[in-house]
DNA sequence: ATCAAAATATGATGGTTATAATATATTTCG
DNA sequence: CGAAATATATTATAACCATCATATTTTGAT
């Protein structure tokens, strides 16, 4: 059994990261395998070997930057000392700096519109790692699954409208007044 | 002056019609320039008589179905009788038959994602059509600018969330979740 | 009917893509 | 150190794309 243990699994990992990273900048038809290995340090016939095809990477890459993004509000949740920590959440998400680094942030804004015309197996992963965020947002606000749900379409809908504009105040104020609504959102229930 | 008056620019509207289908189910990278032409009833060879490339479509395209859109719903409000015209609107919107009509619909979910990675030029129609249905939204409702941007966030968060999901129940009761607080969000104003 | 202009079609070019087949390099174990 | 196994690289293929150059068709005016 030549090569380390765990080697594989590795590169498949750095594959997927690379990918998610490329996928959140540049939507999922823009990014080339050839490009996506590169970006894991490898060329492009190596890919698969690890992968069926590439469905089968976004459908993973897909579950995982979920799962990342997921981790990436629970740390900004965190941060919150005064303020409940949902609204950390809200301020995080609509802030210049997320809407700017596309690279790390939430691929709901990024990659919705694509995965709605994807098939039916990309969005059965997808499916399940939503409904996960919407059990983080509605556990995190302490509302139900319903509100929870308009809360998350109301950060998700003014994100990919302030990085649609190319007006910056146009954007900033469409990321305004998605976090005052939002935090209205919850203040009802 | 050989071919009737007006011919080319009435040619030149059906590629529009034809890309504005195309891209609205398909998304703009996924759609090819000899596919739109066939659909406008040509060959691929005339396009470049009409356009400099496709990127000048794609804008044109953006802008003509934004406006398209806003006529669409501008008749769904004049079908309200004894409910406020804005809640016709929403509650068009977030129905199943737009969800599913992707052919049809407004393109801001269908296409946003995409535009935000788009050039200047196309971010810049974007911009100035996007504020036209700000303005739509909010004079229809009575609500200022930064309660209709919110409006139409949670509007178009809530249809490309929905799109997005493969099991129907979380699509409805994204759709549910969407109108409701929609609905509330103007009322507190 | 015919002619010239305008509109459209055909065919070609250079690039890129996903994917597959084959070759090479790397690593652990004997 | 060397062999076998496995991971990666190279090269190939077939399809498709945007765009351009050239040919053909269509049309109103003569």
């Amino acid at each position: 059994m030549p090569y380390p243990e765990g080697h594989k699994v590795k590169v498949r990992g750095r594959i997927i990261e690379s990918a998610a990273k490329a996928f959140r900048s540049n939507g999922i038809r823009d990014i080339s395998v050839p490009f996506i290995m590169k970006g894991a340090g490898l060329t492009h016939g190596g890919f698969y070997s690890h992968f069926d095809n590439k469905e089968q990477l976004v459908s993973e890459t897909c579950s995982y930057a979920i799962r990342d993004t997921i981790a990436l509000l629970q740390k900004a949740a965190a941060q919150a000392v005064e303020e409940p920590k949902i609204h950390a959440v809200i301020q995080f998400y609509l802030s210049p700096y997320h809407r700017d680094q596309t690279e790390m942030g939430c691929i709901l804004p990024a990659l919705s519109g694509e995965i709605s015309r994807s098939s039916e197996v990309v969005r059965q992963v997808f499916t399940r790692e939503l409904q996960q965020m919407i059990d983080f947002v509605s556990d995190l606000a302490e509302i139900d699954h319903s509100t929870g749900s308009a809360l998350l379409s109301i950060m998700v809908g003014a994100l990919v409208l302030a990085r649609s504009v190319s007006d910056s105040k146009l954007s900033d104020s469409l990321l305004e007044a998605g976090k005052q609504q939002a935090k209205e959102l919850i203040k009802k229930q």
